[in-house]
DNA sequence: CAACTAACTTGACAATGTAAAGATAGACGT
DNA sequence: ACGTCTATCTTTACATTGTCAAGTTAGTTG
């Protein structure tokens, strides 16, 4: 199965392979023909399985925001608390792209992220991310016994996730290095 | 001076006709060819003014940032305190990247904004409105007569501009529409 | 006025995305 | 078991693009 001319699993390959190429050489650099050639397969070979560069893409993010939020999970699976669950949230998010920043500036990067969501129907409406964020700080409201109306723990979200984000956005640009106060869980970042 | 051998003032023209380009059918579209056809000259004489494409884009950049600073220091310039400059550049921020999404993705997408600082030596350190923010800042602590220490202000500057940058990538990047509360001169972004 | 040089043109090449047409091999029904 | 079907892959071809090398033009300078 190895050199037949079916490959047998192409797809996961040419994803896989892309995810090595942004690794080694940046997103500039990853270019369709050299997805196939990585696979040992012809240049036109990744059309059977993507209708075109985009789509490959997609799914590359996809799976890198898999990724992602495993971390993200395994990481609120260990606290106590809610609370304790989104200074976690916030700390992964930083160490997660601080360690690979080229993943940051691929999944953030270019396009909007509307587009990669409209892709994923599994996504229903909300980033998983912000989703998971979302479901922690409800919970928080509920163990702190706070009553907010709903557009004021929009905001709060918005406020949260922006500076987090924010944040992750100028380590990975300007490589800063802010593990910042957050590996103290004194740091509060609900106000 | 229009349709001689010599342009006259090529390197601008190619810049104007690069931002053109960029907010008629976004970056991805633009491409050296057709800056070149834009201005009426042939396709290698962009080379006569810059050593490659990314050369292009960061003097692209580079005006862009311009015309940035110059509402953002108009908007200062109206605030009598430097409280109130420091919510006006939040506001200027947001409403300028909402007004053209494109210059966000831009200016701040896909390179590491670390190259284009370098790239540029009038930017001595500092990104001119972090700059900016930054002695507006000092400003406020003097203001009020707060003492801070050197390590705190960094955290303070960090977080205003995370979270304003944060949320101009959200607002930019899903579409949200987050004019926000900071319309509101009682909204505090200083903690 | 001759030499120089910056600004531009022309022609070429390799890399790339993508479409069209053909080849291959495994699956599926009979 | 055999023919058909279809998803998968190859081959060929083409337009777009960045970049280079060599030539051309025209203004500038000695």
């Amino acid at each position: 199965m190895a050199d037949s001319y079916h490959h047998g699993n192409l797809r996961q390959a040419l994803i896989d392979a892309g995810i090595k190429i942004i690794n080694e050489s940046g997103e500039e650099s990853l270019s369709l023909r050299k997805v196939a050639a990585e696979c040992n397969v012809s240049h036109a070979a990744p059309y059977a399985h993507f209708n075109n560069k985009e789509e490959l893409i997609e799914a590359i993010k996809s799976s890198v925001t898999d990724q992602f939020m495993e971390e993200l999970e395994a990481s609120v699976a260990e606290c106590a608390t809610a609370e304790e669950a989104i200074l976690a949230m916030g700390r992964i998010y930083l160490t997660f792209f601080s360690r690979n920043p080229d993943y940051f500036v691929f999944l953030f990067g270019k396009q909007n992220i509307n587009a990669h969501l409209q892709m994923n129907k599994d996504y229903k409406n909300d980033y998983p991310p912000f989703a998971l964020l979302k479901r922690m700080y409800r919970l928080y409201l509920e163990e702190k016994g706070i009553e907010k109306s709903f557009e004021e723990q929009e905001i709060d979200l918005i406020k949260i996730w922006s500076m987090v984000h924010g944040m992750a956005s100028i380590a990975c640009m300007k490589g800063v290095k802010t593990s910042f106060k957050w590996n103290n869980p004194d740091e509060r970042l609900l106000v």
